[in-house]
DNA sequence: ATTATAATTTGTAATTAGTTCAATTTAGAG
DNA sequence: CTCTAAATTGAACTAATTACAAATTATAAT
């Protein structure tokens, strides 16, 4: 954990165009050392001891304008809340309904999704795909009980 | 439109041993016509002109209820709102970020998931596919302006 | 260094989707 | 017709997010 370290968030920042001020830094660097795809809430409450007067705005803000410069994606996984996603390889989700863990699948569908393009006449900038089920660590702990 | 009338309503509900009330009925008759995954707020506002006492609160216990016996599904397609969708038939969805209508896309990658459903150990119970960009329709109306 | 200006952050208030729940109404059984 | 259970209502509540004005901080110019 934490292989990214300030100076790393920084320069991603200064090549996106956006101000490098303390409080980005600190966001940016939490997404790229927890891939976790976290809520606001989460960053928060993580910042919040290094940070002590940190507002939930400026995550608010922060995120939003790194979604906007394409550095994060928002994932509608959940209806209650919004997580953000740092990862930029092409891959899907899977998130188990038992423990609520969010899995990076890296399955390319990009072949398949070309040819839906050339019928329908649609022009696809983006594909999201999210997996229900159970994960294999859930399906073992429930083994375990006879 | 309104290809499906209350007794169809009726009897989908009893099938799924659902009490076919006259809300119940309605929500639903609304469903099977207006293919166009409504949210709550679509639903109520067309039915307060035909039943003028009802409650947003019985919409979504019904929606939640049709959901819980697999009538309809959530669409998280939108970050703000949830939306149901009554297409049991596989399928995707295209939302255009111009105009914000979404499609149904008839494309099954079932194959391709069962690869991954091996790999990983991951039980997949059900599959949302989420297609961005811009659709036929909007494109061509930018084209026109020169 | 000092001031002026712009950008950033803060915190409160407002908004909105959705849920909870107790009271009321309605429907169905006997 | 009465009793009971189910369905509906509406108000209060929760929680995520946004709006925005005030305060703070950083940057640039003199």
């Amino acid at each position: 954990m934490n292989k990214f370290n300030k100076g790393d968030a920084r320069e991603i920042l200064i090549k996106h165009s956006i101000s490098p001020s303390y409080h980005r830094i600190s966001v940016l660097k939490y997404m790229l050392n927890n891939r976790t795809h976290p809520t606001v809430e989460m960053i928060y409450k993580e910042l919040i001891d290094e940070i002590p007067t940190l507002s939930k705005t400026t995550v608010y803000n922060s995120l939003n304008l790194f979604e906007q410069k394409h550095i994060i994606s928002p994932l509608n996984i959940e209806p209650d809340t919004l997580r953000y996603d740092i990862n930029t390889d092409p891959h899907m989700h899977f998130i188990c309904r038992e423990c609520g863990e969010i899995y990076d699948i890296y399955l390319d569908i990009k072949d398949y999704i070309a040819d839906m393009k050339e019928l329908g006449g649609y022009n696809v900038e983006q594909c999201d795909i999210v997996l229900h089920g159970v994960c294999k660590k859930c399906r073992d702990k429930k083994k375990k009980i006879y």
